[in-house]
DNA sequence: AAGAAGTCCTGGGCGC
DNA sequence: TGCGCCCAGGACTTCT
């Protein structure tokens, strides 16, 4: 699924060999990616961007924009198994890509395309007025105003699990199930531990763990799972580096325990029972097996 | 008000 | 082999 990397590594590919060109003609396969606050009929969207020219491609959060001159942008979400590919002039039709899942192209001035696809159709291209998940996103994990401190205030107060605000994305901006899982893996924090019951130190290494995760899956450009491509129709390479997500009953690769799997605010959530340990909520709630390990919460 | 649960969607994995 | 069940998950809505 894209998450923080994922989108980013799209960005970069999209921003070195889209920026610049511009939009000849637009093909809305499929309406219903185009969000409703768009409040564009397929023909006025189509209009509204013909003719324009890309003038670079940003990130937040998991959203990717599209500047486009006039000072139009596009806000395009990928949601679970979305794809933006970038196709050049005279290159050869992408393999994996079945024609019924095609539901955006936008046609490029130099003869390539700009494709947007989307097997379980969650993913949406919004023009306009911009998406209020958008508008309301917390903290880039990346950006350098983000301290410890900022995530310790960020978990303040907050009884859910640590991973359940984690994965809020007005909370924090960026990170899905599978960073999270990761992050919380290399800082030694069971998923399900109350967010407001870390140590400070805890908090610091998750931090730390965090930034490390996403910077370096941004370096093998993304994780790809399964869907994943980036803007060039290619895997991405962090998945033979992944601790526990997809690994459940694997040995963990740093204690040898196998890695167990939880539901943690209604998602799949992997962790070792080694390496993250639930002692602090085990104690807090003895006689409750709300934390119980290797047993999904009912 | 925070948090939990239901919803969307379809390919793929599984059991029989 | 083939059918059908059910899971995967991000963000939004609805509820408590």
């Amino acid at each position: 699924m894209p998450e923080l990397p994922e989108v980013e590594t799209i960005r970069r590919n999209l921003n070195e060999a889209v920026s610049g060109l511009s939009i000849s003609a637009v093909e809305v396969r499929s309406p219903h990616c185009l969000a409703m606050e768009t409040e564009f009929a397929p023909d006025l969207f189509a209009h509204a961007l013909e003719g324009r020219s890309f003038t670079g491609f940003d990130r937040r959060g998991k959203y990717l924009l599209a500047r486009l001159s006039g000072g139009a942008a596009l806000a395009v979400h990928l949601r679970m198994t979305g794809r933006l590919v970038h196709v050049p002039a005279g290159a050869p039709e992408p393999a994996g890509l079945s024609p019924r899942h095609v539901h955006l192209i936008l046609h490029l001035s130099d003869g390539g395309r700009l494709i947007f696809y989307d097997p379980r159709k969650f993913g949406r291209v919004h023009l306009g007025r911009l998406p209020g998940g958008l508008q309301a996103l917390g903290p880039e994990p990346l950006d350098p105003g983000f301290t410890a401190g900022v995530l310790a205030g960020i978990l303040r107060g907050r009884r859910a699990g640590v991973k359940a605000v984690l994965l809020n994305q007005a909370a924090l901006a960026g990170l899905g199930n599978i960073y999270a899982d990761e992050a919380l893996h290399r800082a030694g924090i069971h998923p399900a531990r109350r967010a407001d019951r870390l140590s400070r130190r805890e908090v610091e290494r998750l931090w730390v763990a965090v930034r490390a995760v996403l910077s370096e899956a941004i370096l093998h450009r993304g994780t790809t799972f399964s869907d994943y491509r980036d803007g060039r129709g290619e895997p991405g390479g962090f998945a033979a580096l992944l601790q526990v997500y997809g690994r459940e009953g694997r040995p963990c690769r740093r204690c040898g325990r196998a890695i167990e799997r939880i539901k943690v605010a209604g998602r799949s959530s992997r962790f070792c029972p080694g390496c993250q340990p639930v002692h602090r909520a085990a104690r807090r709630d003895k006689g409750s097996n709300r934390y119980a390990v290797g047993r999904d919460k009912e």
